[in-house]
DNA sequence: ATACAATGTGGTACCGGTTACACATAATAT
DNA sequence: ATATTATGTGTAACCGGTACCACATTGTAT
């Protein structure tokens, strides 16, 4: 593989005009910049972005830190911060955190040695100082990290209110709230919007806490399907409603017709589940492509007009609601 | 940031002797390796991975190419092949290609130049010579690239084969394949174990090609069965098989009562749906951690034992079928 | 005519590691 | 006693770029 030097030697000048050439910088003449142009395409060379990396202390990629990419959550945001970040040079690296604070830690530091550009984190902590004296850019999506750190979320509460005035809308009046992990800011957020809705009115509510997992949360609603009469279920999660809407169909309870279900966010499984899953959308490609170009923004050093951006939810009815189809 | 060279003033060694205790190589004093580990301690050193890649020409990180990672065959592979990375130290960098051979192009290129230790490739193209050229290990999962290319995948024919038998098994007569694309090796695979199963039996059959999309998969499964009376459908995805359910239930046709189903690939999503999914499952997890752990053998020089490892396909039994739940 | 900017180019130190080579000493073999 | 090997360490070139600084030349203002 050929080198600057190579290239220089070739086009019969020195590197330094070889590499203003490259970046585009200073002062070279139309004619350096044809020789150049000649030995470059000649010799099929390609710089070293290890090396350039190197001198700016700045390698073009930025880390990507999610719980699980197996949940259906975050391929959709994960892929628009791809999106994003190709239009930009960038390259983004998934890190799995499991929730773990180790695991975060470790991609904090490896991808630092690494010269990572910027991260963008989904993270799952009350214990947040690994990510506060970061000296690299960084974004949160979906939840607060700290106030200090730049967010892209939804109105959590208020998608919550919305979607749990569509069941009240619809008729039920015994609800079951399934409530994400307490101490999740997004999961405690829903809860307000939900109880916003329920407050002063002449309703039963149940809540529950279940994690955002199928499983777990299909066991759980069985559970409570099995000794109540619940004929409306509010999920925190498209997940968790998936779960619901399995332990119905295994207890004979018809959706929508005995029970109707709202799930949160939107995710592809929503529109693929059967009868389709009425839920309250976030625009998930709008979540990771504004983060995305957040960040970027930051690493270029340019200043942020908001630091927070909230994207307004929005109520999808479908199938598993009696105004759907 | 500390150096290399701090580190060695602060021991009072040389940078060699420094660089060898950090790459556990060649001779080293316990009393060298008592000042040089205090003297890291002390400075908080952590070696510059962009200096040591510039070095060996090496970065520690893997490239995954996929066409998409918002299709829920992805995720899990990807999830796989990030937990086998961090065990030996390598960070995964996430290409969606889109199926376009330009991007493909252009994430071997861009990354070769970040000095890319190897690749993992889902690839979704005859014209392959950009990856036989190329002089970074490189595997194949789920798709044959090339012969000279080491592959994991599951078999598809055979895999195919039992989804089929079982829906004769369970007594249908006229059934419905949704192949994939033609010209996708499994796809192929797939179509010919299918026929495989029905050949030389009195079985009416209907043959549809069919993307791995949702949407389109709906529509097409829907026209179908308004037209000709279907009881048995082997789709070649999950994604389809949920189109197909989808479409059934809203012209009100009951599974798996009047219609039965039987998916591939054995995502989660065929365990999220109601009722949960037949389906011929690879072991997405094992694929992915199979290539991973090929991939880094080949990055460290090391000879693999089997350059085609073939995952069998395991059919899985649950609600859209009869003799499920 | 003189000063000063604009334009264009090259030499070379530097980023932070690795490693080939030289060299020294201690231990073992002949 | 001498040759050989094992152990331990340092010097400096090198990986492939960037960018500071010096230096020329040409154009323009005073």
């Amino acid at each position: 593989m050929a080198n600057i030097r190579d290239v220089a030697q070739k086009a019969g000048v020195s590197v330094a005009t070889v590499s203003r050439y490259l970046n585009n910088k200073g002062y070279i003449s139309e004619e350096a910049k044809r020789v150049i142009s000649a030995a470059v395409e000649e010799l099929n060379y390609r710089p070293s972005l290890v090396a350039r990396s190197l001198n700016t202390k700045q390698a073009m990629f930025i880390g990507l830190i999610v719980p699980d990419i197996v949940n259906p959550f975050f391929p959709e945001l994960a892929r628009a911060i791809e999106d994003v970040a190709l239009e930009y040079d960038y390259t983004v690296v998934l890190c799995n955190s499991d929730e773990k604070i180790e695991k975060e830690i470790h991609y904090l530091n490896t991808l630092q040695q690494k010269y990572v550009a910027g991260f963008i984190v989904a993270a799952s902590h009350a214990e947040t100082s690994h990510y506060t004296d970061l000296n690299v850019p960084i974004v949160a999506i979906d939840r607060r990290i700290h106030p200090s750190i730049p967010l892209v979320a939804t109105d959590n509460r208020e998608g919550a209110r919305i979607g749990t005035e569509h069941l009240l809308a619809n008729g039920c009046r015994k609800i079951l709230c399934m409530k994400g992990p307490s101490g999740l800011g997004p999961a405690d957020d829903r809860l307000m919007g939900f109880m916003d809705a329920v407050e002063g009115k002449d309703i039963e509510i149940e809540v529950v806490e279940s994690p955002f997992q199928f499983d777990a949360s299909e066991s759980i609603a069985r559970t409570i399907l099995q000794q109540q009469s619940i004929d409306g279920i509010f999920a925190s999660s498209d997940v968790s409603a998936a779960g619901a809407m399995k332990a119905a169909y295994s207890l004979g309870i018809s959706v929508p017709d005995q029970l109707q279900i709202v799930g949160y966010d939107g995710t592809m499984l929503a529109g693929q589940l059967t009868p389709s899953l009425t839920t309250v959308a976030q625009d998930l490609y709008q979540i990771g492509a504004l983060a995305s170009r957040m960040l970027i923004k930051l690493i270029e050093g340019k200043e942020l007009e908001e630091r927070e951006i909230q994207i307004q939810a929005e109520l999808i009815i479908r199938g598993t609601t009696r105004s759907g189809a």
